[in-house]
DNA sequence: TCTAAAAACCGATTGCCTATCGGTTTTTGT
DNA sequence: ACAAAAACCGATAGGCAATCGGTTTTTAGA
């Protein structure tokens, strides 16, 4: 799954703000981009078909909210982008960090 | 960096038979997908593009090899795709590792 | 050295997806 | 019933992978 600019500042915009109708994510995000409301809708509906927002009538107009939480997205982009290369069948999450960590020194690991 | 189907079992050739040439490559898996030499011609100068493949003229042809492993390749996707999402300015890996590891239980920790 | 074959290179097309809106239809509140 | 607001539809542009045909360059032999 493809994530575009508008669509991950949208994003992070509802990790922010718990709820919002698509005018007012234009009011915040759309007017100092230059956007179109339309251009908006678009981009709430399309990551609403994604799954990563949710939306329910508001008396008249759609309000959108986080599905998913970031750590969530990021886990997803991660099994996303690795499963291809990972043959586990489990979970690619797992085995993506694993794969991964043998980049990571022992300082870094430590962090963790 | 998107990659696309053809370029993963491309790469993920390399990380079995070390060098190839076009012809070889696609002796392995043109022919079984009903490629043209082209084709696989096209993609591997993509992936060298892409700096994932390096590439040495071996008297006539170019021989090319992998310039980065599997686990090399899965960290810098993570890295990619992760990387708007972690201010961390650091190592946007190791960022993404902790955010994703909330997702994980207590046995998949073990796992790690 | 000249030449045929092999390889590399170039350019075009298709298909998929995001971004972007204009315009039309539907809904809603008065 | 009607005007305004919101949703919905369809179109265009831009980017990238996949896919080849065709042309140029290189190379190894005769």
């Amino acid at each position: 799954m493809q994530l575009g600019e508008l669509e991950k500042l949208v994003l992070q915009h509802f990790w922010n703000v718990k709820e919002a109708d698509a005018k007012q994510v234009h009011k915040v995000l759309g007017l100092a981009r230059g956007n179109s409301l339309n251009t908006i809708q678009s981009t709430l509906d399309r990551l609403f078909k994604k799954e990563l927002l949710k939306r329910t009538k508001q008396g008249h107009a759609y309000c959108y909210s986080a599905r998913v939480d970031r750590e969530g997205l990021i886990a997803q982009l991660i099994s996303n982008v690795t499963s291809d290369f990972v043959d586990d069948g489990e979970n690619s999450l797992i085995a993506a960090f694993s794969s991964a960590s043998a980049q990571l020194n022992y300082e870094q690991l430590d962090t963790l």
